[in-house]
DNA sequence: TTAACAGTTGAATAATTGCTCAACTATAGA
DNA sequence: TCTATAGTTGAGCAATTATTCAACTGTTAA
């Protein structure tokens, strides 16, 4: 990091900076709020969960909505259950997948409506 | 894709995954969903966005903010950019960034509502 | 018992991506 | 004019990651 790029001897505004340091929330909550909207981020992920928003779905109708592969998604089904968003029941030698984390089906439904109402026609700015 | 690995011949429950796709959101609309998330998906740009909304900075005090260089920065506010979620203004060789969507901004309090209390000590399941 | 299938998993690969470095532009002030 | 500094940018690098492939487990049904 050259010294030149860190501006460590004139700030531009001391003050401003110490004041919104101080009222900015902790890195960790940062931090997981990033990783809550990383989990959403990615178009297989959003699809599932978008899919299973509407109905508890099997591993195999999943692959089946998406047009991918069992594999593709058992492995971000996985990821999903590990951070707690989604959980599952066996049934046999099936194994149906629902969301588990209501706040994210918020963010989700959240996001969707900003989406929609964004991309109609006479949408207002 | 092996065979075998697409459930080809013998869906689970076809009435149910047609009636589903039915109901899901355009594929495109998803997509930007995704992406859209994706954005708020890394703590460098969570916390840049974060800052902004509570007051409009300079590259040089958001790379102080956050203890990395203007470079790395301006990196991330270029690709902010491009997906109109600040918008800066020039004041000299000085340029000033604010947030520019509302619904971004929405989200991000959205967002941080949810973090907030769920770590809270005695938050509800 | 055995064949078929739902689902999982680890390794490998390919693509994405965030940061660093160095060079550059443009503006302010001496 | 000359120097210092705010900011941008492109190339390169290292780390992350989504998918594929192949092998595996466990359950159902013949």
């Amino acid at each position: 990091m050259p010294d030149s790029d860190i501006c460590s001897i004139n700030l531009i505004d001391e003050a401003k900076v110490t004041a919104v340091k101080k009222a900015m929330q902790p890195e960790e909550v940062l931090f997981r709020l990033a990783e809550t909207f990383r989990v959403l981020g990615d178009p297989t992920r959003v699809r599932i969960l978008h899919a299973l928003s509407l109905e508890e779905l099997c591993v195999c109708d999943i692959a089946r909505l998406l047009g991918t592969t069992k594999s593709a998604v058992s492995h971000q089904l996985r990821l999903l259950r590990s951070l707690r968003v989604v959980k599952y029941r066996k049934d046999g030698r099936i194994v149906y997948y629902s969301l588990d984390d209501s706040h994210v089906a918020n963010l989700l439904c959240e996001g969707l409506n900003h989406i929609i109402t964004t991309t109609l026609p006479g949408a207002s700015p």
